[in-house]
DNA sequence: TTTATCGTGTTACAATATAACACATCGATG
DNA sequence: CATCGATGTGTTATATTGTAACACGATAAA
């Protein structure tokens, strides 16, 4: 997990030093797409610096939008979906199901799966740790004969900002 | 929960008596729309039954299909979603947001979480129960300072049949 | 140079969901 | 009984999200 996050949260202060969670993402992708002998192309680097322009989940019309901002045309649908199910491949970003909708991957070093806090006032999310959760999903395994392979889960509340401006 | 389950797995079994399913849903739904003081019109009785056909999440647009099978007129997508809508909101249904696609809830006579476990060969869904997560969930909230409202999780995988026919 | 592979451009369309407004039904109230 | 208000439905149009199919271009291996 990057490092300038609230020492106190796991959820990302609204003052943090932002741009250094750009730059680590975009190095962290740009290792991992060496590491596996993939090209990340000026389009595919350009959503996934967009998506990591904020700690909110973005829609993918939203992110053709932003790819028009300052150019002659804008790209059409498949340019967009090419871009993200090729992060999503690489693990590089995550989909958020509930709000149709992507965001950038704390750590996409190693396959993981997709655990995520959801603010529904200002729709920060943040990806959590799986672990604590593993020891429950094995007792599920166990208990519906299932072999899971996909664990996804949103969770929705208030986030620790929200919080304090709705008291 | 429902007694007619396999009682080795919370999973259907694949040749339970799935009429007591559909029969014990509709009653528990008459029974929480008169607590409730809610009307269960034809519409929405309807579109209930429809999603208990099965123990599979089913579309909007395939229950409209549904709904037309030996009727003069096709009903619009907004006859549907308001349906939906109104059982989502009393509890009697979920939504499975990674399949846009509604079922069965097994248990609506109180406010619950939203757990699944879907197959991914044969789409079976079935509810769990949240429980053994909560302990995991206490740790998350002090640790993330949100205020967690909803949880959901979708995990996906084989289910106890599929993995059988697979071997 | 040829060829194969990969990424992109372009057009059209599919699938899911909602907005807005008209109408009908029905029970409460006068 | 007559009227009113609340709720549910019908209807049309449209918004939002995502894909299929095929053509083109760049790159790199043979
Ligand atoms: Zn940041
Ligand atoms: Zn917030
Ligand atoms: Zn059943
Ligand atoms: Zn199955």
């Amino acid at each position: 997990m990057p490092s300038n996050l609230d020492a106190q949260s796991i959820a990302p202060h609204p003052d943090h030093d932002h741009q250094a969670c750009i730059d680590s993402a975009l190095a962290a992708a740009r290792e991992l797409c060496r590491d596996k002998q993939q090209k990340l192309t000026k389009t595919r680097e350009k959503v996934l610096q967009l998506i990591w322009g904020s700690h909110r989940p973005i829609g993918a019309y939203s992110l053709m939008d932003a790819l028009a901002e300052g150019e002659q045309k804008r790209v059409a649908p498949p340019t967009v979906y090419r871009a993200l199910d090729f992060l999503l491949e690489l693990g590089l970003i995550h989909r958020i199901n509930s709000l149709n909708a992507y965001i950038g991957c704390q750590d996409p070093s190693h396959e993981h799966h997709c655990y995520f806090l959801i603010c529904t006032s200002c729709n920060l999310a943040v990806e959590t740790d799986p672990g604590p959760f593993q020891a429950a999903v094995s007792q599920l395994k166990q208990q519906s004969g299932f072999a899971i392979r996909q664990q996804n889960m949103e969770f929705n509340g208030l986030c620790p900002h929200c919080r304090e401006l709705s008291e």
